[in-house]
DNA sequence: GCCGTTTTCGGCCCGACTGTTTTCAGTCG
């Protein structure tokens, strides 16, 4: 993928015109960076398939980025910044991630101490240096100092699911602090975004609420014993570092202006503009404070969310939804929001590892874990003999797997358990796109789940040629976390996304959502391309251990964010509609 | 540099907080 080094050019043009002061450039910029960071179709095969024309129809990209894209694929370079770069040499990919370090400080600490790189600034700060230039001081260096120990132990986002629970603690807690009406976790946490750069907390208080009423909240926070350092504090807003490692923000508003706190605090910020631009077509102006009329600046339109969205013409769009309506455009996928999944709609999960290969727990525990999550049916899915790391299932050792399978339906039914446990398997694609185990193996089972862990590193065609093969065999149901990406750690395997998705629908085989926290394979735009073809698709919590199921929360909101359907997802249906509908 | 029911020029979201300032620049979201 071109996509996420063009961005990077992009990102780093818009800084240096940032430090030559050039107005309105950066932003451009920096929103075609922002584009080309998070659109799945690879900018490369744009420009092959339409050239220069359908690279200009990319939003924000006009003839002039365009050229450059072009230059980029052509000849792995921009000339524009090249020249910026031997102006000034400085490593801003890295010194950018530093809190509290922008375009303008950067090109000062390089003008004046020659800082470069994060190791110069970390020599500088211990020397002790920065101190000493005007407009910086002793403060500004212990900021920068606190930041750069952040980005060193850290640099990265959090990954949402494995941070959750914590999370929502602390909202609970801060609900309790007196004076404090509602607590709410805003922010890429609230829009249930695969990984968080930080928190952003919403607090309530009553309209009439007193300054001492909102210090002490300020105060009550700030001691928390979560909070490890406080990076400012003001009126409205604390910001601080917490003992986990998250930074926090907690911003209080009075009760009037709480629906547009979190409507703004929410986000994403590109729906936000959206919103705000609507607003002033139609004669208002929004803010994180309501919706005002031009006419009387003061009088407050809504008091919900809702209201707001109603008063400038839009249905609600929930949390998970607002990164994909930042445009009029967007709004013809308005009528998907009716039918979209929801939490709770699931019947049973598709993808369970239990003790027989690498999971932590029984056939039975997993069985009685399905029933506390209010399951009719699971699918137990170890792995196959390959991955002998994970002690992987021979013909022997299944056939053995579906006799014990018989026996626990057969006991729970006896003790009225209403739980069905259904035979499968993950069974590995090999290299060359066949299978691990026998069809006569494979066409016993209730239903065949298939997956990659080798072989991450072919290259595109044949890729897709292994995945296109083992779902052209008729007993494969399910492709389990198509991408084999994992958040923060392994890219995405090469494949022909378009491709795939269109294979997967005329070989009738389901595309997994994959909900653990560190997979949530596929992703939101995947998901969003499926959705629309009408590929089936199916969401489970590949878990390993009891412990592990509650994640199907992350994997229904991946689905959720990228618009699919209650129909969409199979495990929506009970038992033997599931399993009829994925009959091939 | 992009964009267009203000369309080929003139706008571009905007408020909070900090530090080093004595009126504001820089950064963030």
């Amino acid at each position: 993928m071109n996509n996420q080094e063009l961005a990077k050019v992009f990102s780093e043009i818009a800084q240096y015109l940032e430090m030559e002061e050039i107005p309105f450039k950066p932003q451009a910029y920096e929103k075609v960076s922002e584009t080309l960071g998070t659109m799945s179709q690879d900018i490369s095969d744009v420009y092959k398939q339409g050239g220069l024309g359908a690279v200009e129809e990319i939003p924000g990209v006009g003839e002039n980025i365009a050229k450059k894209i072009e230059e980029y694929l052509k000849t792995g370079k921009v000339s524009l910044l090249e020249e910026y770069k031997k102006k000034i040499p400085i490593d801003i990919n890295n010194l950018s991630k530093i809190e509290g370090l922008g375009p303008k400080r950067m090109k000062r600490l390089y003008d004046e101490l020659g800082i470069r790189t994060i190791n110069d600034l970390d020599e500088a700060i211990k020397e002790q240096k920065i101190r000493d230039l005007t407009g910086f001081g002793e403060k500004s260096e212990d900021q920068i100092s606190i930041a750069l120990d952040f980005f060193k132990s850290h640099h990265g986002r959090f990954i949402l699911g494995f941070a959750y629970d914590e999370i929502q603690s602390l909202k609970n807690r801060v609900g309790a602090i007196p004076g404090v009406r509602q607590a709410e976790i805003a922010g890429s946490a609230r829009r249930m975004k695969e990984t968080i750069g930080d928190l952003d907390i919403l607090v309530m208080v009553d309209n009439a609420a007193a300054k001492k009423t909102i210090d002490g909240i300020v105060q009550a926070f700030s001691s928390l014993p979560e909070v490890r350092h406080i990076y400012a504090s003001g009126e409205s807003k604390v910001s601080v570092r917490l003992e986990s490692g998250y930074d926090a923000d907690l911003r209080i508003f009075k009760r009037d202006e709480y629906a547009a706190g979190l409507l703004y605090f929410t986000g994403s910020k590109e729906h936000n503009i959206w919103l705000r631009k609507l607003a002033i077509e139609n004669g208002m102006k929004l803010n994180e404070y309501g919706l005002f009329s031009k006419s009387s600046q003061t009088a407050i339109i809504a008091k919900t969310e809702k209201g707001i969205y109603r008063q400038l013409g839009l249905p609600y769009f929930p949390p998970e939804t607002r990164e994909r309506f930042v445009s009029e455009k967007g709004l013809e996928n308005r009528e998907r929001l009716d039918d979209l999944i929801d939490y709770g709609d699931l019947k049973g999960d598709l993808q369970i590892q239990t003790s027989w290969s690498d999971g932590q727990n029984s056939i039975e525990e997993c069985a009685n874990q399905a029933i506390e999550m209010g399951y009719e049916y699971i699918l137990i899915t170890d792995h196959s003999k390959r991955l002998g790391v994970a002690h992987g299932l021979d013909a022997r050792r299944a056939r053995d797997q579906w006799r014990e399978i018989d026996k626990i339906n057969d006991k729970m039914s006896r003790e009225g358990k209403k739980i069905r446990i259904l035979k499968g398997i993950e069974c590995d694609i090999l290299r060359d796109g066949s299978l691990d185990l026998p069809d006569k193996i494979l066409q016993e089972l209730d239903l065949v789940g298939v997956s990659v862990h080798s072989y991450f590193n072919l290259p595109l065609a044949e890729q897709t040629k292994r995945i296109e093969k083992a779902m052209e065999n008729k007993h494969v149901d399910i492709v389990f976390h198509p991408t084999a990406r994992q958040i923060n750690r392994r890219e995405e395997i090469n494949l022909d996304i378009p491709l795939i998705i269109k294979r997967a629908k005329e070989t009738g085989t389901a595309l997994e959502i994959d909900s653990f926290p560190d997979r949530l394979d596929l992703r939101d735009d995947y998901i969003y391309q499926a959705a629309k073809e009408g590929v089936k698709l199916v969401i489970d919590s590949d878990s390993h251990s009891i412990d592990h199921f509650r994640y199907i929360r992350f994997g229904i909101a991946q689905a959720r964010r990228g618009l699919a359907l209650k129909k969409n997802v199979l495990n929506t249906q009970s038992v033997d509609d599931c399993l009829k509908t994925l009959q091939k």
